[in-house]
DNA sequence: ACCATATAATTAGCTGACCTAACTATTAGG
DNA sequence: CCTAATAGTTAGGTCAGCTAATTATATGGT
């Protein structure tokens, strides 16, 4: 019988394990299949796409530091993927929004990741398919630091 | 009601926004907290510490090219932690072996990254973390080459 | 009202993991 | 025995990430 604590290290181990396992086979077969360019930050699209935001909130829901977020933004800008306006009501902070072409961007580019993965997800039964749905759901909770 | 291929693209959604968002939340979080330094190439060692392997075998299963894992094996070897030896049937091909100082290595630094990831999981009720642990099951199922 | 401190973002310079293309060394097969 | 294939290395580059230092704006205490 295992106690709380050496479960958690197991799981712990299993995380560590399998997560940059999953990050370089999707690379893999990205590069390997892909005409198409992926915009490297499309995981900050998917934030701007819910609601706008600013740059340290980005860092912060993304997890890198903020003078990676600010050369992120600035090429997302460059792309015209994004605005970035000062905030009237504290001209430190930026404003930034998802442009409708970003919104392009991130359906179609998404579309073509997840199709890719989805490809390597095809074996398994709806019962194997619902339980990877709800660990998925464990990791986002446990590892970021809001709710949207 | 979702059909088959609906709920397989949205759980490949779920994967392809999390499992990035892992990992740059541990890459931070063992950042803000290290002394000692994490060799970046600690699943390579994982994978000797099973057996030994060629070259070829490691950058298939780690999902790399055959250049990248060589330059990794170099820098490995540079710091003791594995051997590279001509095959005497193919003089083609490196068996790679780790050391007994690969061995330490990896044991210490395993238990430090899976520290801290534990602790980011210990908010998990016991549920929770074993529908963590049959999620992670999955992706190592899907995503892994062989079962060694 | 003013200055010190705190906060938001940017710039400069660097690291490290990854790639492709081109190469060397060895084996295998007609 | 010589051409093909296979295993690994070298050369040269890209890109996301970092820390440290800087600029711009806001705030709070005297």
């Amino acid at each position: 019988m295992m106690n709380q604590v050496d479960d958690n290290l197991q799981t712990a181990q299993q995380v560590v394990e399998i997560v940059p396992l999953v990050m370089r086979v999707v690379a893999a077969e990205l590069r390997r299949t892909q005409q198409a360019v992926i915009p490297a930050h499309l995981g900050v699209l998917f934030l701007l796409s819910q609601r706008p935001r600013n740059l340290s909130e980005l860092a912060d829901l993304h997890a890198v530091s903020l003078p990676t977020m600010s050369n992120t933004v600035s090429k997302m800008n460059a792309e015209g993927w994004i605005t970035r306006t000062r905030d009237p009501h504290d001209r430190r902070m930026l404003l930034i929004e998802i442009t409708p072409t970003g919104q392009e961007i991130l359906f179609a580019m998404s579309a073509h990741i997840i199709e890719k993965v989805a490809h390597l997800l095809n074996p398994l039964s709806p019962e194997e398919r619902q339980a990877l749905q709800a660990g998925m759901a464990i990791l986002r909770k446990s590892f970021r630091h809001d709710e949207g």
